[in-house]
RNA sequence: CGGGGUGUAGCGCAGCUGGUAGCGCGCUUCGUUCGGGACGAAGAGGCCGUGAGUUCGAAUCUCGCCACCCCGACCA
């Protein structure tokens, strides 16, 4: 038998790494902070990636790739950029056991390769906008690793455009936020609050940086997808212009936006459970697992279990059978829910006689027993739907309790130890510092979205939380991963 | 970079009052099983992380090194 895994309630770090490794999404590899992702994991990253490929497509965006390699001169360029990033970048000194002369920066992120080649691809505003994304792996050299959350290599996309206006600009930036949270909602089944950076915590050598913030059940914040505005700061340091209709040179105006491999870390912290990994049916490569109980007459059974799949694959739904001998059916059952396959159905001589079969929902680990006959398929079917409904739910439900407004400096403190905290802020880098260093919290986001200011009274005046100066927007407070 | 922990069979661990290695799971073969991680029998598998030292003798004691993990400071 597998090692059991630890309790969520015991030890929620140790629980989700017993979750990867049990589950088989991932595997420590021999450089220190990076990760094998194994099929399991993989699987999910394709899926992910399929369903916002499709979301980018579907608003104009096309792919492309550039180089792993930058220049060290293109990094130097920006200057806050090459501040950010400059202490967590892997340099290449040495090719063909030569050394360079220019050192090569593995991209920790594409901005000023790509705005290096826009500078070439662009002279007038009908070469505008550029909608190109590319899904690439980069390089941070983070002093601490957590597998999915935080490695040194990672899987990811990152949207670059290029736009004649800032308003343009601006546009695309809450375009592809707002594609974050459809997909983070729908496919995920992760609510998560849509908002604006404070100036300390945006993206080194951005104007604004939006996001969206997800809570995990231990209550902390995971910032699960950034798009920023990055202004002409872009284009004025790689010499970016275009000619306007009227004949004028204009800056362009930039953007960036990207999501990661972490968004597997977010699935698994926000809908797992203490028997393994849980995952929402639209992202599951296998959605329905069909556990064959071979005894008796096992033509018979895998007969029907064949029939089964294929009424089920003809409806869209993806299943496989475990016919195997080599496991009993108990240990399948442990087995598959430790992989979060989101529906099992157990079939066996005594069901076929009855003309039933099991089905046991990962979500809620409910067993139904349901007749056998041509309306099977669909009641599966319409079952994967109910659990990508349900986790979204829960998992909403969970995080609405998590969230409180608070209104004294002691509540807040209490708070943040529980889950996300609402609250004055007066606006200022050293009142965010001081609460950040106190504790250990910091402000996630200022929200943006206009039914979620409505709903927590956001935009009513008040008086800062720890200055007590007057105050005319609350922010979200939390320890974040 | 600080603090802690761990390196012994594929995995999880025991052995650490020194005498050349064992348990559970997994693996192989055969048989019986199969409705919540089955059972029996027979097997395969280890320069005990690494370097030095102490000793007749080191997985065990001493010192160094290395690696990884966890916890904190920087970050998608």
């Amino acid at each position: 038998m597998a090692e059991k895994i630890t309790a969520r309630s015991q030890d929620y770090n140790q629980w989700y790494i017993d979750v990867v490794r049990d589950a088989k999404l991932a595997d420590y590899s021999d450089v220190r902070g990076c990760m094998i992702i194994r099929p399991n994991g993989y699987s999910i990253w394709e899926k992910m990636q399929q369903a916002l490929d499709m979301m980018f497509k579907d608003t104009g965006h096309v792919n492309a790739y550039f180089p792993l390699f930058i220049p060290e001169s293109y990094m130097k360029k920006e200057a806050d950029h090459i501040e950010g990033f400059a202490p967590e970048c892997a340099v290449v000194t040495h090719g063909g056991g030569e050394e360079l002369a220019e050192k090569l920066y593995v991209r920790p992120t594409s901005e000023t390769i790509i705005w290096s080649t826009y500078a070439k691809w662009i002279q007038s505003y009908r070469d505008l906008p550029i909608l190109i994304n590319q899904w690439a792996n980069v390089v941070r050299w983070e002093l601490r690793t957590r597998l999915f959350l935080r490695t040194t290599e990672f899987l990811w996309q990152e949207g670059h455009t290029a736009h004649a206006t800032e308003a343009d600009a601006i546009e695309e930036v809450m375009k592809m936020i707002n594609v974050y949270r459809k997909f983070a909602e729908e496919y995920m089944a992760l609510p998560v609050i849509v908002g604006r950076k404070t100036e300390s915590e945006k993206f080194a050598g951005a104007l604004e940086t939006y996001c969206i913030e997800a809570m995990m059940q231990d209550g902390k914040a995971l910032q699960s997808g950034t798009s920023h505005h990055l202004g002409q700061n872009f284009a004025k340091a790689f010499e970016c212009r275009y000619q306007t209709k009227e004949g004028k040179l204009e800056y362009v105006w930039a953007t960036s936006w990207g999501v990661s491999t972490r968004l597997i870390g977010a699935l698994i912290m926000a809908h797992s459970d203490d028997k393994g990994l849980v995952l929402p049916p639209k992202l599951a490569a296998r959605q329905v697992v069909i556990v064959p109980i071979l005894k008796g007459d096992k033509t018979l059974v895998l007969e029907k279990a064949n029939r089964l799949a294929a009424m089920l694959r003809a409806k869209g739904v993806s299943v496989f059978i475990d016919d195997s001998e080599q496991n009993t059916p108990g240990w399948k059952f442990a087995e598959y829910e430790l992989q979060g396959i989101p529906v099992r159905v157990e079939l066996g001589p005594k069901d076929i006689q009855a003309g039933q079969c099991i089905i046991a929902r990962r979500d809620t680990s409910e067993k139904m027993t349901i007749a056998l006959d041509d309306q099977t398929d669909e009641q599966i079917h319409d079952l994967l739907s109910t659990i990508q409904q349900n986790l979204f739910d829960r998992a909403k439900a969970y995080r609405d309790a998590k969230m409180k407004p608070v209104s004294t400096y002691d509540e807040l403190k209490a708070q943040v130890e529980e889950g996300f905290a609402i609250a004055h802020w007066d606006g200022t880098a050293e009142t965010e510092a001081k609460i950040k260093e106190e504790t250990k919290a910091t402000i996630r986001c200022i929200p943006t979205d206009a039914a979620f200011i409505e709903q927590y009274r956001l935009h009513d005046e008040g008086k800062c939380v720890y200055s007590g100066k007057p105050s005319r927007q609350k922010v979200i407070f939390a320890k974040a991963y």
